[in-house]
DNA sequence: TATTTCCATCGACGATGATCGATATCATTC
DNA sequence: GAATGATATCGATCATCGTCGATGGAAATA
């Protein structure tokens, strides 16, 4: 047997570890924001109030290629974060009402239980 | 000159873009947000009310190698999500005060200009 | 029906990222 | 100071991701 260090290492801790299902869905949605291009569509939107957009609007803000811009899009609405709407051979995307403020209240709530 | 179409694409919405460096910011920060391993770490470290936690911890609960948990630690770190400091041969991590509660924040606020 | 326009999908390529074995560093112990 | 143990860094490998040209499909127009 071996004697302590001087040193403890770490009084275990063993609360529950975050389950698979929910780590996956986090992460998905972690990824979705996780580019500079989907932050600035995002951003679009917000200032949009929560109205819709129409795609031709984001290619000359993104400065990508058509094809990039649908690639970002859909990613998005993948993670639950925007909704489609197609009106004639236009495109429409919009905020899904709350799916940012619930990632925000997570958040929040998570570091809530942490003391300063 | 050719004429408008039946239904208009869409009224341009020019609010100011999102600046490079702020876009830049975010962005890092979501991307230490979207891994599996790096949302257990920080899963363990809510649970642990903001105390510091050995990297011992770690290695089991990721079931990963200890190269692997330095990496995704430094990640963390360099996001300004988590302080590290050494005590004798140990090093020890800790959710930085209040960086979750900023980002949170920052959705939260993000959102709330939209109406439901 | 042929043509045009808008947008999505496909396939390929280059870049970025996760992982791990090997090695380095540093403090502790012998 | 040699040996041990904990952690960080390096280098290589493999997977994932962003990008774009080419193509496809669907609606509007001629």
């Amino acid at each position: 047997m071996k004697e302590l260090p001087l040193v403890e290492c770490c009084t275990p801790i063993s609360g529950p570890a975050l389950a698979p299902g929910e780590a996956a869905d986090l992460e998905r949605l972690f990824k979705a924001l996780a580019d500079r291009h989907r932050l600035q569509i995002l951003n679009c939107l917000l200032q949009a109030g929560g109205e819709s957009v129409c795609v031709c609007e984001f290619q000359p803000l993104l400065g990508v290629k058509q094809p990039t811009v649908s690639h970002h899009l859909k990613q998005l609405v993948e993670a639950g974060l925007l909704d489609r709407e197609k009106r004639g051979t236009y495109a429409y995307y919009r905020l899904r009402p709350g799916a940012l403020e619930r990632l925000g209240g997570l958040l929040s709530e998570s570091a809530a239980g942490v003391p300063a």
